[in-house]
This record gives C-alpha cells, structure tokens and sequence, in this order.
DNA sequence: AGTTGACTAGACTAAATAGTCAACTATCCG
DNA sequence: CGGATAGTTGACTATTTAGTCTAGTCAACT
C-alpha cells in the first residue's frame, strides 16, 4: 500500500556519478539531491546519511553493471586468456569514450572510492573491500583456468592474481591521475606478459 | 627585517600529515591550524587557500623525503635492480611500521590525493603530476642501467616503467584500501618477475 | 470511495567552515 | 634605541552543510 517511488535508485545514480566524477568528500548531499531531482525530506526518508547511500550504491554498481559484464566476460566458453584481454579492451575503450564525454578519465570507482575513505567510513571501506573481493575471484579463475590448459607458466593462482590487480588498478589510477587513458592502451599485452603467456592470444583489435 | 617564523612549515607539515591519514577532502583548514598549532590569521597570512598549501607541503615532500631517499638508494654505485629490491623492501617496512604506529596502511600520498583531486583543484594534480614524474625517472634510469648490465630481458624502458609503476602503486592502493601491508610483501619479487630478471637478484632479508 | 501508509515538500535549526580584518607583538637592523 | 617590517591574534561575517520536523500528497488496496 501506499504509492511507489524510485527516488532511491535515482540518489544511488546520482551519489555515483557525481562522486566518481569528483570525489566522496567532495560532493554533499545537497549536491546528490540536486542531480536526483530529490528533496531532502525524501533522501533522509531513505538513507540516514551519505555514507549509507554509498554502501547502497556501490551494491547496485556492482549487482547492474560489474557482476553481468563479468559474467558475461568471464564466461566458462570463451578462452582464459581472451577473456582477460577483451575485457581490458573493452575497459580501455569505456574510458577513451568517457574522457570524450566528460573530459575526464575517471577510472574505477571502487578503488576510487576505496583509497579516500579507507581511513574513515568504515561500512563504505568495507563495502569497497568485499566488491573488489568478488571481482578477485573472476581474476583467480581465469589464472587457474590458464594453468590448467597449459596456456601460462606455473605460478601460484592467488599470488598472481594480486599482482594481477595490482597491475591493473595501479595503471587505471595512473590514468586517472594524468587524465590519458592511453595508459591504458597496453593493458592486455602487460598482463599477457605478467602472466607469462605462453603463445600470443588471439586480442580482440585494439583500435580506438 | 621583522620576525621570523617557521609555522609556514608546520602548517605543510599539518596537512601532509593530516590529509594522508584521511584524506584531502575531509581535512579542513581549522583541522590544519589546529594540528600545526596557528592560528587562522596566520594560515591566511602565508597561503591564500587548502589547495595552495596543498601544493607547498608535496613539494616540500618531495624535497626533503622522497629525493634524498631515492638519491640514495638509486645509486649509480649499487647494482641496478638491487636499488629497486632494496627501495621496495624499505617501502615494505616503513608502511608496516606505520601500521603499527597509526594503525592504518597510509600508502602513497601522492597517488592517493592525486587520484582524489583530478577532477578538481587543477593545481594540486599539477603538482601530484610533477612529483610523479619526477619519481618515474628513477624508475626508467634503473631499468636502463639493467638493460645495459644485462640484467632483464630486452624491453622498451618507457613501457617497462609504466607497468612497473602500475604494479607498485596499485599494490600500494590496495594495502591502503585493505589496511594490509602484506599485501607489498613480495613486492620485490613481484617486480623482478615483471622485469623478467635474468638471476637471483641480492635482495635485503625481508624478515619482518 | 475511503482509508492507510508510503512518500514528498520545503522551511527550519544548529553546527561547521571559509575567509576577513584591524589591532597587536616581536624581531631585525641601522 | 627606535623604526620598519614580518608575523600573530581572535573575534567577526557570511555561507554552506547536515539533519529535523510537520504538514501535506498520492497511489494501492479493500
């Protein structure tokens, strides 16, 4: 009973998008009011504060846009190898066609997010925390998938993926930072090569 | 003429210290003033806003931290990749010491505020950006001077440099987000692996 | 059609914050 | 010593921000 609403969903947009384009500290909930078209009223109808509403809209980043293209990405039926570098391509060109539309390389929100409020907000932190852990295990499986068709050189699978990880989010901050995602255009070719890839992969063109 | 005063540098060395352990955007200069024990007036007095003194206090980093350590370490008279094992070992240890003093992993100041920054306060990330450059030659000149001793495998040095540096900053990244500094444990290894080093490298015991 | 409960509106308070200012103080240097 | 200059102080204003509260609106279901 009573009527329906998806305020919420549009603070959840909003409060992410305005705060991967500049950061949790910097945007307010005024700010997210704003681009949700939203009364205060109805936000604190929702939430209790900023930090609740980045919990929820982490959560929803991660349950409509990272676990579908994952799994899609990650699917069982394509190549281990392929898999990883077409998703780095396909990551490579969301960000060339992000600074087209913003100006801005925006890089990942998650850790984005994670780095600036590690040291207060803990439920955000922990949130970041338990995403990044999830998208982990896409990393652990296709390296163990690798090793088991023989397609990279012995390592251990946990090891690699941090460093995997590393690697990767390490080059996706640089770009944010010098705002040129060209940085990331060698993305694929560094794991391939952090991996130890035995023969070349068949990657996805990597024209932009 | 007149006096003289040294809270000019208490208020960089306030706000370096504040903002690494949270971050740019919840410091505020009452934070600042507060910690370097001055007053506003004076703040204002010597700097015109947060992001002025922002800029002051990471050159001061650089001046009296960063470059007279990797001065020091970088020396042409230490084996090439010996420098980096030995850097990132100390790295290792300072940031588990720094666990253990303020309870938290802190990482990188420089990165974690550069990333947090880029969309706003374009002169902090200039600064951020020179600072990182600066450090990126260290990088480039040792992985020359292996290249020369035949210590790696051939590679093109600028490329190397960057997947060298996306390794070590998204490491760092992640022991922050984590509060982990495990997680930069086998960073030296991790790194000779990504260089593809040709021998066992005299690395410095990594008890701990 | 009416009742109920989900949601909205927006004015309000209190606190935090940035930034200003004019009077004051200490030190340097001649 | 005494004047000029560098630095200090803290009260002040204006603004922004978080968070509250009450009256009201709308839709679902009976």
């Amino acid at each position: 009973m009573g009527r329906t609403s998806d305020a919420d969903e549009r603070l959840k947009d909003a409060a992410l998008a305005l705060i991967w384009e500049e950061s949790y500290g910097a945007v307010t909930i005024d700010d997210i009011c704003t681009r949700a078209d939203v009364k205060k009223g109805s936000f604190y109808y929702f939430f209790n504060s900023k930090a609740e509403l980045a919990v929820a809209a982490l959560e929803k980043l991660w349950a409509t846009e990272w676990k579908p293209r994952l799994d899609s990405t990650f699917s069982s039926s394509v190549e281990p190898l392929t898999r990883l570098t077409t998703y780095l391509t396909n990551f490579y060109h969301s960000q060339v066609e992000t600074k087209a539309r913003v100006g801005r390389v925006l890089g990942c929100p998650a850790c984005s997010i994670g780095s600036e409020v590690s040291t207060q907000e803990i439920d955000v932190n922990a949130k970041v925390r338990e995403i990044l852990g999830r998208k982990r295990r896409y990393y652990e499986s296709v390296i163990r998938d690798a090793l088991a068709e023989g397609t990279i050189e012995p390592c251990d699978p946990a090891q690699k993926a941090t460093a995997l990880i590393g690697l990767i989010e390490g080059l996706v901050g640089q770009a944010r930072i010098m705002n040129d995602p060209e940085i990331l255009r060698n993305l694929p070719a560094m794991t391939l090569e952090l991996l130890r890839a035995k023969q070349p992969v068949s990657t996805p063109a990597a024209s932009a």
